[in-house]
DNA sequence: GCTTCATTTTCAGCTGGCTGTCAGCAAATC
DNA sequence: GATTTGCTGACAGCCAGCTGAAAATGAAGC
Protein backbone atom coordinates (compact mmCIF):
# COMPACT_ATOMS: atom_id res chain seq x y z
CA UNK A 1 0.00 0.00 0.00
CA UNK A 2 1.45 3.52 -0.69
CA UNK A 3 1.41 5.60 2.81
CA UNK A 4 2.27 9.40 2.91
CA UNK A 5 3.71 9.72 6.53
CA UNK A 6 3.40 13.84 7.75
CA UNK A 7 5.44 14.34 10.54
CA UNK A 8 8.14 16.24 11.82
CA UNK A 9 9.86 14.33 14.60
CA UNK A 10 12.57 12.48 13.28
CA UNK A 11 12.47 9.24 15.97
CA UNK A 12 9.24 8.76 15.59
CA UNK A 13 8.95 9.23 12.10
CA UNK A 14 11.67 6.78 11.19
CA UNK A 15 9.86 4.30 13.78
CA UNK A 16 6.79 4.70 11.60
CA UNK A 17 8.20 3.94 8.19
CA UNK A 18 10.05 0.97 9.43
CA UNK A 19 7.08 -0.77 10.70
CA UNK A 20 5.31 0.17 7.45
CA UNK A 21 7.45 -1.05 5.72
CA UNK A 22 7.78 -4.19 7.70
CA UNK A 23 4.48 -4.44 6.50
CA UNK A 24 4.92 -4.04 3.15
CA UNK A 25 3.69 -0.75 2.67
CA UNK A 26 5.70 1.72 0.61
CA UNK A 27 6.13 4.62 2.72
CA UNK A 28 6.71 8.43 1.65
CA UNK A 29 8.09 10.57 4.42
CA UNK A 30 6.86 14.53 4.39
CA UNK A 31 8.72 16.82 7.13
CA UNK A 32 6.35 19.59 6.44
CA UNK A 33 3.04 20.86 4.93
CA UNK A 34 4.03 21.98 1.78
CA UNK A 35 6.00 18.72 1.46
CA UNK A 36 3.24 17.00 1.99
CA UNK A 37 1.26 19.01 -0.57
CA UNK A 38 3.83 18.39 -2.66
CA UNK A 39 3.42 14.40 -2.48
CA UNK A 40 -0.32 14.36 -2.90
CA UNK A 41 -0.02 16.76 -6.28
CA UNK A 42 1.96 13.92 -7.95
CA UNK A 43 1.08 10.72 -6.16
CA UNK A 44 -2.23 9.31 -5.21
CA UNK A 45 -2.03 7.48 -1.80
CA UNK A 46 -3.79 5.10 -0.24
CA UNK A 47 -3.33 6.15 3.58
CA UNK A 48 -2.25 8.92 4.54
CA UNK A 49 -0.88 9.12 8.42
CA UNK A 50 -1.04 12.78 9.61
CA UNK A 51 0.69 14.48 12.50
CA UNK A 52 -1.92 17.65 13.84
CA UNK A 53 1.19 19.55 15.56
CA UNK A 54 4.11 20.62 12.48
CA UNK A 55 6.41 23.67 12.25
CA UNK A 56 4.82 25.16 9.37
CA UNK A 57 1.17 24.92 9.64
CA UNK A 58 -1.79 23.66 11.19
CA UNK A 59 -1.96 20.00 10.08
CA UNK A 60 -5.67 20.83 10.06
CA UNK A 61 -5.91 22.57 6.98
CA UNK A 62 -4.00 20.54 5.41
CA UNK A 63 -6.44 17.72 6.15
CA UNK A 64 -9.65 20.01 5.38
CA UNK A 65 -8.16 21.30 2.23
CA UNK A 66 -7.78 17.51 1.40
CA UNK A 67 -10.62 16.83 1.75
CA UNK A 68 -12.52 20.15 0.01
CA UNK A 69 -10.75 19.01 -2.96
CA UNK A 70 -12.74 16.13 -3.46
CA UNK A 71 -10.02 12.94 -1.98
CA UNK A 72 -11.25 10.51 0.29
CA UNK A 73 -7.93 8.44 0.77
CA UNK A 74 -8.24 7.65 4.37
CA UNK A 75 -6.13 9.27 6.94
CA UNK A 76 -5.20 8.15 10.02
CA UNK A 77 -4.28 11.13 12.63
CA UNK A 78 -1.18 10.90 15.29
CA UNK A 79 -1.75 13.29 18.01
CA UNK A 80 -0.35 13.77 21.38
CA UNK A 81 -1.98 13.37 24.34
CA UNK A 82 -2.98 16.50 25.64
CA UNK A 83 -4.32 17.97 21.78
CA UNK A 84 -8.05 16.39 22.79
CA UNK A 85 -9.75 19.30 20.78
CA UNK A 86 -7.40 18.87 18.10
CA UNK A 87 -8.26 15.14 17.46
CA UNK A 88 -12.39 15.43 17.82
CA UNK A 89 -11.65 18.47 15.23
CA UNK A 90 -9.79 16.26 12.96
CA UNK A 91 -12.36 13.42 13.34
CA UNK A 92 -14.38 16.21 12.04
CA UNK A 93 -12.67 17.23 9.81
CA UNK A 94 -12.68 13.81 7.90
CA UNK A 95 -10.02 11.57 9.90
CA UNK A 96 -10.86 7.84 9.76
CA UNK A 97 -9.46 6.72 12.89
CA UNK A 98 -6.59 8.50 15.19
CA UNK A 99 -3.62 7.34 17.63
CA UNK A 100 -2.52 8.70 20.73
CA UNK A 101 1.59 9.62 21.33
CA UNK A 102 2.57 7.55 22.10
CA UNK A 103 1.53 4.76 20.55
CA UNK A 104 2.37 1.03 20.07
CA UNK A 105 3.61 -0.02 16.47
CA UNK A 106 1.64 -2.94 16.68
CA UNK A 107 -1.49 -0.94 17.21
CA UNK A 108 -0.06 1.25 14.26
CA UNK A 109 -0.35 -1.49 11.93
CA UNK A 110 -3.41 -2.83 13.26
CA UNK A 111 -4.93 0.09 12.77
CA UNK A 112 -3.49 0.61 9.53
CA UNK A 113 -4.42 -2.68 8.56
CA UNK A 114 -7.98 -1.93 9.29
CA UNK A 115 -8.38 1.74 7.63
CA UNK A 116 -7.16 -0.40 4.55
CA UNK A 117 -9.53 -2.94 4.95
CA UNK A 118 -12.78 -0.63 5.47
CA UNK A 119 -11.41 1.26 2.40
CA UNK A 120 -11.26 -1.38 0.29
CA UNK A 121 -14.40 -3.20 1.48
CA UNK A 122 -12.82 -6.58 2.59
CA UNK A 123 -14.70 -8.42 5.53
CA UNK A 124 -11.65 -9.05 8.38
CA UNK A 125 -11.39 -12.71 8.60
CA UNK A 126 -11.43 -14.40 11.61
CA UNK A 127 -9.32 -16.42 13.86
CA UNK A 128 -10.11 -19.25 15.51
CA UNK A 129 -8.82 -20.72 18.46
CA UNK A 130 -10.54 -23.38 20.34
CA UNK A 131 -13.97 -21.91 21.50
CA UNK A 132 -12.52 -18.55 20.80
CA UNK A 133 -13.24 -16.80 17.06
CA UNK A 134 -10.66 -13.34 16.93
CA UNK A 135 -10.93 -10.63 14.69
CA UNK A 136 -7.31 -9.17 15.12
CA UNK A 137 -7.96 -6.53 13.12
CA UNK A 138 -11.32 -5.59 13.94
CA UNK A 139 -10.31 -5.90 17.56
CA UNK A 140 -13.35 -8.02 18.45
CA UNK A 141 -13.66 -11.85 20.10
CA UNK A 142 -16.19 -13.95 20.95
CA UNK A 143 -16.77 -17.56 22.69
CA UNK A 144 -19.13 -19.91 21.66
CA UNK A 145 -20.84 -17.66 18.94
CA UNK A 146 -20.84 -15.13 21.83
CA UNK A 147 -19.53 -11.56 21.75
CA UNK A 148 -16.51 -10.31 24.44
CA UNK A 149 -16.11 -6.78 24.65
CA UNK A 150 -12.78 -5.81 25.89
CA UNK A 151 -11.41 -2.68 26.81
CA UNK A 152 -8.15 -0.78 25.18
CA UNK A 153 -5.64 -2.74 27.35
CA UNK A 154 -7.89 -6.10 27.82
CA UNK A 155 -7.61 -6.18 24.43
CA UNK A 156 -3.48 -5.31 24.24
CA UNK A 157 -3.00 -8.39 26.22
CA UNK A 158 -5.48 -10.23 24.83
CA UNK A 159 -4.07 -10.22 21.59
CA UNK A 160 -0.11 -10.94 22.55
CA UNK A 161 -2.30 -14.69 23.28
CA UNK A 162 -4.08 -14.60 20.47
CA UNK A 163 -1.29 -14.00 18.07
CA UNK A 164 1.15 -16.98 19.51
CA UNK A 165 -1.45 -19.81 21.15
CA UNK A 166 -0.50 -21.83 23.74
CA UNK A 167 2.76 -20.32 23.80
CA UNK A 168 4.81 -19.39 27.16
CA UNK A 169 4.16 -15.80 27.45
CA UNK A 170 5.95 -14.10 30.60
CA UNK A 171 5.18 -11.27 32.56
CA UNK A 172 7.69 -8.75 31.61
CA UNK A 173 6.79 -9.60 27.45
CA UNK A 174 3.24 -8.60 28.45
CA UNK A 175 4.45 -5.59 30.13
CA UNK A 176 6.56 -4.61 27.35
CA UNK A 177 3.28 -5.10 25.33
CA UNK A 178 1.46 -2.58 27.08
CA UNK A 179 3.26 0.30 28.01
CA UNK A 180 5.66 -0.08 24.46
CA UNK A 181 7.35 3.10 25.28
CA UNK A 182 8.78 3.85 28.44
CA UNK A 183 7.54 1.22 30.50
CA UNK A 184 7.55 2.16 34.34
CA UNK A 185 4.67 -0.22 35.99
CA UNK A 186 5.54 -0.60 39.77
CA UNK A 187 2.93 -2.49 40.70
CA UNK A 188 1.10 -5.82 39.60
CA UNK A 189 -1.03 -4.27 36.62
CA UNK A 190 -0.52 -7.34 34.80
CA UNK A 191 -1.62 -10.09 36.89
CA UNK A 192 -4.79 -7.48 37.71
CA UNK A 193 -5.53 -7.71 33.84
CA UNK A 194 -5.56 -11.50 33.97
CA UNK A 195 -7.51 -11.66 35.91
CA UNK A 196 -10.05 -9.40 34.33
CA UNK A 197 -9.73 -11.08 31.32
CA UNK A 198 -9.81 -14.64 32.48
CA UNK A 199 -13.29 -12.85 34.51
CA UNK A 200 -14.50 -11.85 30.69
CA UNK A 201 -12.91 -14.73 28.30
CA UNK A 202 -13.80 -18.03 31.19
CA UNK A 203 -11.74 -19.18 34.02
CA UNK A 204 -9.89 -21.63 32.13
CA UNK A 205 -8.90 -19.67 28.85
CA UNK A 206 -5.79 -18.44 30.21
CA UNK A 207 -3.06 -21.15 32.52
CA UNK A 208 -0.66 -19.61 34.90
CA UNK A 209 2.84 -21.14 34.75
CA UNK A 210 4.16 -20.54 38.11
CA UNK A 211 7.03 -18.19 37.84
CA UNK A 212 7.31 -18.29 34.34
CA UNK A 213 4.40 -16.42 32.73
CA UNK A 214 1.15 -16.92 30.91
CA UNK A 215 -0.44 -19.30 28.53
CA UNK A 216 -3.35 -18.82 25.98
CA UNK A 217 -5.20 -21.98 24.67
CA UNK A 218 -4.80 -25.35 26.72
CA UNK A 219 -1.79 -27.72 25.91
CA UNK A 220 -2.47 -30.34 23.89
CA UNK A 221 -5.91 -28.59 22.50
CA UNK A 222 -6.42 -29.62 18.93
CA UNK A 223 -6.55 -26.65 17.11
CA UNK B 1 2.40 -30.70 12.65
CA UNK B 2 -0.96 -29.33 11.67
CA UNK B 3 -1.03 -28.43 7.60
CA UNK B 4 -3.42 -26.90 4.92
CA UNK B 5 -2.46 -27.88 1.88
CA UNK B 6 -4.34 -25.97 -1.29
CA UNK B 7 -4.29 -27.45 -4.41
CA UNK B 8 -6.02 -28.41 -7.10
CA UNK B 9 -4.33 -30.64 -8.86
CA UNK B 10 -4.96 -34.22 -7.85
CA UNK B 11 -1.55 -35.92 -9.08
CA UNK B 12 0.43 -33.82 -7.07
CA UNK B 13 -2.05 -33.26 -4.24
CA UNK B 14 -1.92 -36.71 -3.13
CA UNK B 15 1.91 -36.84 -3.64
CA UNK B 16 2.26 -33.95 -1.41
CA UNK B 17 0.36 -35.54 1.13
CA UNK B 18 1.22 -38.64 1.37
CA UNK B 19 4.83 -36.93 1.99
CA UNK B 20 3.72 -34.74 4.53
CA UNK B 21 1.97 -37.70 6.39
CA UNK B 22 5.21 -39.66 5.63
CA UNK B 23 6.41 -36.60 7.85
CA UNK B 24 4.08 -37.25 10.88
CA UNK B 25 2.05 -33.89 9.52
CA UNK B 26 -1.93 -33.60 9.61
CA UNK B 27 -2.47 -32.72 6.44
CA UNK B 28 -6.43 -30.99 5.21
CA UNK B 29 -6.15 -30.83 1.38
CA UNK B 30 -8.71 -28.04 0.45
CA UNK B 31 -9.05 -27.58 -3.95
CA UNK B 32 -10.51 -24.42 -3.71
CA UNK B 33 -10.08 -21.31 -2.27
CA UNK B 34 -12.98 -20.93 -0.11
CA UNK B 35 -12.67 -24.59 1.12
CA UNK B 36 -9.09 -23.06 2.11
CA UNK B 37 -11.24 -19.96 3.72
CA UNK B 38 -13.40 -22.63 5.47
CA UNK B 39 -10.69 -24.57 7.15
CA UNK B 40 -8.74 -21.52 8.07
CA UNK B 41 -11.74 -20.44 10.04
CA UNK B 42 -11.74 -23.34 11.92
CA UNK B 43 -8.64 -24.80 12.30
CA UNK B 44 -5.29 -22.76 12.91
CA UNK B 45 -2.89 -24.34 10.80
CA UNK B 46 1.08 -24.73 11.55
CA UNK B 47 1.89 -24.18 8.34
CA UNK B 48 0.25 -23.60 5.04
CA UNK B 49 0.91 -25.16 1.04
CA UNK B 50 -0.49 -22.82 -1.45
CA UNK B 51 -0.61 -23.48 -4.90
CA UNK B 52 -0.77 -20.03 -6.60
CA UNK B 53 -2.92 -21.11 -9.58
CA UNK B 54 -6.21 -22.48 -8.77
CA UNK B 55 -9.73 -22.49 -10.37
CA UNK B 56 -11.89 -20.41 -8.16
CA UNK B 57 -9.63 -17.24 -7.63
CA UNK B 58 -5.92 -15.94 -6.78
CA UNK B 59 -4.05 -17.58 -4.52
CA UNK B 60 -2.50 -13.94 -3.96
CA UNK B 61 -5.22 -12.87 -2.29
CA UNK B 62 -5.69 -15.57 -0.11
CA UNK B 63 -1.92 -15.19 1.08
CA UNK B 64 -2.40 -11.11 1.77
CA UNK B 65 -6.01 -11.35 3.21
CA UNK B 66 -4.49 -14.10 5.49
CA UNK B 67 -1.77 -11.64 6.33
CA UNK B 68 -3.45 -8.37 6.96
CA UNK B 69 -5.59 -10.56 9.38
CA UNK B 70 -2.39 -11.12 11.66
CA UNK B 71 -2.01 -14.66 11.42
CA UNK B 72 1.68 -15.39 11.43
CA UNK B 73 1.39 -18.91 9.99
CA UNK B 74 4.16 -19.72 7.69
CA UNK B 75 3.29 -20.25 4.13
CA UNK B 76 4.94 -21.83 2.02
CA UNK B 77 4.27 -21.29 -1.83
CA UNK B 78 3.92 -24.38 -4.77
CA UNK B 79 4.42 -22.14 -8.10
CA UNK B 80 4.96 -23.11 -11.64
CA UNK B 81 8.41 -22.26 -13.38
CA UNK B 82 7.14 -19.30 -15.32
CA UNK B 83 5.20 -17.60 -13.02
CA UNK B 84 8.55 -15.77 -11.75
CA UNK B 85 5.98 -12.53 -11.22
CA UNK B 86 3.36 -14.31 -9.35
CA UNK B 87 6.55 -15.89 -6.85
CA UNK B 88 8.08 -12.49 -6.03
CA UNK B 89 4.17 -11.08 -5.25
CA UNK B 90 3.85 -13.81 -3.44
CA UNK B 91 6.86 -13.16 -0.84
CA UNK B 92 6.44 -9.87 -1.20
CA UNK B 93 2.86 -9.93 0.47
CA UNK B 94 4.09 -12.59 3.26
CA UNK B 95 4.86 -15.82 2.16
CA UNK B 96 7.90 -17.68 4.28
CA UNK B 97 8.89 -19.76 1.37
CA UNK B 98 8.20 -21.04 -2.13
CA UNK B 99 8.88 -24.43 -4.39
CA UNK B 100 8.96 -24.62 -8.10
CA UNK B 101 7.03 -27.18 -9.28
CA UNK B 102 8.20 -29.96 -10.28
CA UNK B 103 9.54 -29.91 -7.16
CA UNK B 104 11.10 -33.02 -5.59
CA UNK B 105 9.27 -34.73 -2.28
CA UNK B 106 12.27 -34.55 -0.23
CA UNK B 107 13.23 -31.22 -1.37
CA UNK B 108 9.65 -30.11 0.41
CA UNK B 109 10.36 -32.19 3.36
CA UNK B 110 13.13 -29.67 4.12
CA UNK B 111 11.79 -26.91 3.14
CA UNK B 112 8.56 -27.35 5.66
CA UNK B 113 11.49 -28.54 7.97
CA UNK B 114 13.17 -25.56 7.67
CA UNK B 115 10.15 -22.85 7.82
CA UNK B 116 8.60 -24.84 10.47
CA UNK B 117 11.77 -24.09 12.98
CA UNK B 118 11.95 -20.60 12.00
CA UNK B 119 8.14 -20.15 12.75
CA UNK B 120 7.88 -18.09 16.37
CA UNK B 121 4.31 -20.11 17.19
CA UNK B 122 7.07 -23.40 17.24
CA UNK B 123 10.13 -22.62 17.62
CA UNK B 124 11.84 -24.41 20.35
CA UNK B 125 13.27 -27.46 19.45
CA UNK B 126 12.28 -30.47 21.26
CA UNK B 127 15.04 -32.78 22.37
CA UNK B 128 14.34 -36.29 22.34
CA UNK B 129 15.48 -38.45 25.39
CA UNK B 130 15.10 -41.89 25.21
CA UNK B 131 10.49 -41.47 26.34
CA UNK B 132 10.95 -38.15 26.79
CA UNK B 133 10.74 -34.89 24.79
CA UNK B 134 12.25 -31.99 26.55
CA UNK B 135 11.78 -27.97 25.22
CA UNK B 136 14.49 -26.65 27.37
CA UNK B 137 13.73 -23.04 26.41
CA UNK B 138 9.81 -23.62 26.88
CA UNK B 139 10.10 -25.76 29.69
CA UNK B 140 8.01 -28.29 29.10
CA UNK B 141 8.72 -31.98 29.75
CA UNK B 142 6.48 -35.23 28.03
CA UNK B 143 7.03 -38.86 28.86
CA UNK B 144 5.63 -41.14 26.07
CA UNK B 145 3.32 -37.83 24.12
CA UNK B 146 2.04 -37.04 27.89
CA UNK B 147 2.85 -33.47 29.37
CA UNK B 148 4.11 -33.23 32.92
CA UNK B 149 4.67 -29.84 34.94
CA UNK B 150 7.64 -29.45 37.19
CA UNK B 151 8.01 -26.65 39.40
CA UNK B 152 10.76 -23.92 39.13
CA UNK B 153 12.83 -25.75 41.35
CA UNK B 154 12.50 -28.95 39.83
CA UNK B 155 12.71 -27.91 36.76
CA UNK B 156 16.40 -26.40 37.60
CA UNK B 157 17.05 -30.02 38.71
CA UNK B 158 15.46 -31.61 35.88
CA UNK B 159 17.54 -29.38 33.38
CA UNK B 160 20.89 -30.14 34.64
CA UNK B 161 20.14 -33.57 33.44
CA UNK B 162 18.39 -32.84 30.10
CA UNK B 163 21.83 -30.71 28.96
CA UNK B 164 23.68 -33.65 30.13
CA UNK B 165 22.24 -37.03 29.14
CA UNK B 166 23.84 -39.78 30.29
CA UNK B 167 26.17 -37.98 32.75
CA UNK B 168 27.05 -38.40 36.27
CA UNK B 169 26.36 -35.69 38.00
CA UNK B 170 27.04 -34.97 41.62
CA UNK B 171 25.20 -33.91 44.61
CA UNK B 172 27.57 -31.16 45.02
CA UNK B 173 27.50 -30.13 41.32
CA UNK B 174 23.18 -29.91 41.66
CA UNK B 175 23.71 -28.14 44.96
CA UNK B 176 25.64 -25.33 43.09
CA UNK B 177 23.35 -25.08 40.37
CA UNK B 178 20.23 -24.81 42.45
CA UNK B 179 21.35 -22.19 44.84
CA UNK B 180 24.20 -20.66 42.61
CA UNK B 181 25.52 -18.18 44.91
CA UNK B 182 26.45 -18.60 49.04
CA UNK B 183 25.22 -22.55 49.08
CA UNK B 184 23.42 -22.86 52.49
CA UNK B 185 21.62 -25.81 52.31
CA UNK B 186 22.47 -27.62 55.53
CA UNK B 187 20.20 -30.82 54.68
CA UNK B 188 19.12 -33.17 51.97
CA UNK B 189 17.50 -31.15 49.72
CA UNK B 190 18.72 -32.60 46.68
CA UNK B 191 17.73 -35.77 47.29
CA UNK B 192 14.25 -34.80 48.39
CA UNK B 193 13.89 -33.37 45.02
CA UNK B 194 15.79 -35.79 43.51
CA UNK B 195 12.29 -38.22 44.89
CA UNK B 196 9.57 -35.13 43.56
CA UNK B 197 11.37 -35.76 40.30
CA UNK B 198 11.68 -39.34 40.59
CA UNK B 199 7.54 -39.47 41.71
CA UNK B 200 6.63 -36.89 38.49
CA UNK B 201 8.82 -38.11 35.52
CA UNK B 202 8.84 -42.11 36.52
CA UNK B 203 10.66 -43.86 39.36
CA UNK B 204 13.47 -45.41 36.65
CA UNK B 205 14.00 -41.94 34.77
CA UNK B 206 16.99 -41.33 37.23
CA UNK B 207 19.62 -43.66 38.24
CA UNK B 208 21.46 -43.33 42.03
CA UNK B 209 25.14 -44.11 41.79
CA UNK B 210 26.00 -44.51 44.95
CA UNK B 211 28.59 -42.21 46.34
CA UNK B 212 29.01 -40.56 43.11
CA UNK B 213 25.72 -39.18 42.23
CA UNK B 214 22.86 -39.12 39.99
CA UNK B 215 22.46 -40.30 36.36
CA UNK B 216 19.25 -39.29 33.74
CA UNK B 217 18.70 -41.49 30.78
CA UNK B 218 19.53 -45.01 30.84
CA UNK B 219 22.85 -46.64 29.98
CA UNK B 220 22.87 -47.95 25.62
CA UNK B 221 19.30 -46.01 25.04
CA UNK B 222 20.09 -44.35 21.72
CA UNK B 223 19.52 -40.22 22.19
C1' DG C 1 -16.00 25.54 34.51
C1' DC C 2 -18.31 21.06 37.13
C1' DT C 3 -20.12 16.30 37.15
C1' DT C 4 -20.49 11.70 35.89
C1' DC C 5 -19.08 7.52 34.11
C1' DA C 6 -15.59 4.25 32.36
C1' DT C 7 -11.08 2.82 32.40
C1' DT C 8 -6.62 2.32 34.32
C1' DT C 9 -3.40 1.88 38.12
C1' DT C 10 -2.17 1.09 42.72
C1' DC C 11 -2.40 -1.20 47.04
C1' DA C 12 -3.29 -4.42 50.90
C1' DG C 13 -4.85 -8.72 52.34
C1' DC C 14 -5.47 -13.42 51.26
C1' DT C 15 -4.43 -18.07 49.66
C1' DG C 16 -2.51 -22.24 47.88
C1' DG C 17 1.25 -24.37 46.37
C1' DC C 18 6.17 -24.44 46.64
C1' DT C 19 10.28 -25.01 49.41
C1' DG C 20 13.50 -26.46 52.88
C1' DT C 21 13.98 -29.07 56.96
C1' DC C 22 13.91 -33.07 59.72
C1' DA C 23 13.05 -37.71 61.60
C1' DG C 24 12.56 -42.15 60.72
C1' DC C 25 13.18 -45.86 57.64
C1' DA C 26 15.43 -48.66 53.80
C1' DA C 27 19.32 -50.18 51.31
C1' DA C 28 24.03 -50.93 50.51
C1' DT C 29 28.58 -51.90 52.18
C1' DC C 30 31.72 -53.72 55.36
C1' DG D 1 25.01 -56.55 62.89
C1' DA D 2 27.05 -52.00 62.57
C1' DT D 3 27.83 -48.17 59.79
C1' DT D 4 27.08 -45.33 56.11
C1' DT D 5 24.35 -43.52 52.51
C1' DG D 6 20.06 -42.59 50.32
C1' DC D 7 14.77 -42.34 50.36
C1' DT D 8 10.33 -40.51 51.86
C1' DG D 9 6.36 -38.55 54.40
C1' DA D 10 5.24 -34.77 57.13
C1' DC D 11 5.09 -30.00 58.24
C1' DA D 12 5.82 -24.99 58.98
C1' DG D 13 7.14 -20.80 56.70
C1' DC D 14 7.04 -18.26 52.79
C1' DC D 15 6.16 -16.12 48.47
C1' DA D 16 4.00 -15.68 43.72
C1' DG D 17 -0.05 -14.72 42.19
C1' DC D 18 -5.19 -13.55 42.84
C1' DT D 19 -8.77 -10.36 44.14
C1' DG D 20 -11.63 -6.52 45.82
C1' DA D 21 -11.65 -1.94 46.47
C1' DA D 22 -10.08 2.60 46.32
C1' DA D 23 -7.52 6.24 44.12
C1' DA D 24 -6.05 8.40 39.77
C1' DT D 25 -6.85 9.37 35.15
C1' DG D 26 -9.40 10.42 31.12
C1' DA D 27 -13.68 11.02 28.19
C1' DA D 28 -18.03 12.97 27.52
C1' DG D 29 -21.99 15.64 28.83
C1' DC D 30 -23.92 19.67 31.08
Amino acid sequence: MRVLLVEDDPTLGMAVRDQMAADGHTVDWAKRLDDADACCATIAYELILLDLMLPDGRGLDFLKSLRTSGAVTPVIILTARDQISDRIAGLNAGADDYLVKPFDLFELSARVGAVARRYTGNPNPRLKLGDFSVDLAGRSVERDGKAITLTAREWSLFEAFAQRPRALISKAQLEERLYSFDAEVESNTIEVYIGRLRKKLGHDAIETVRGMGYRFGRQGEET
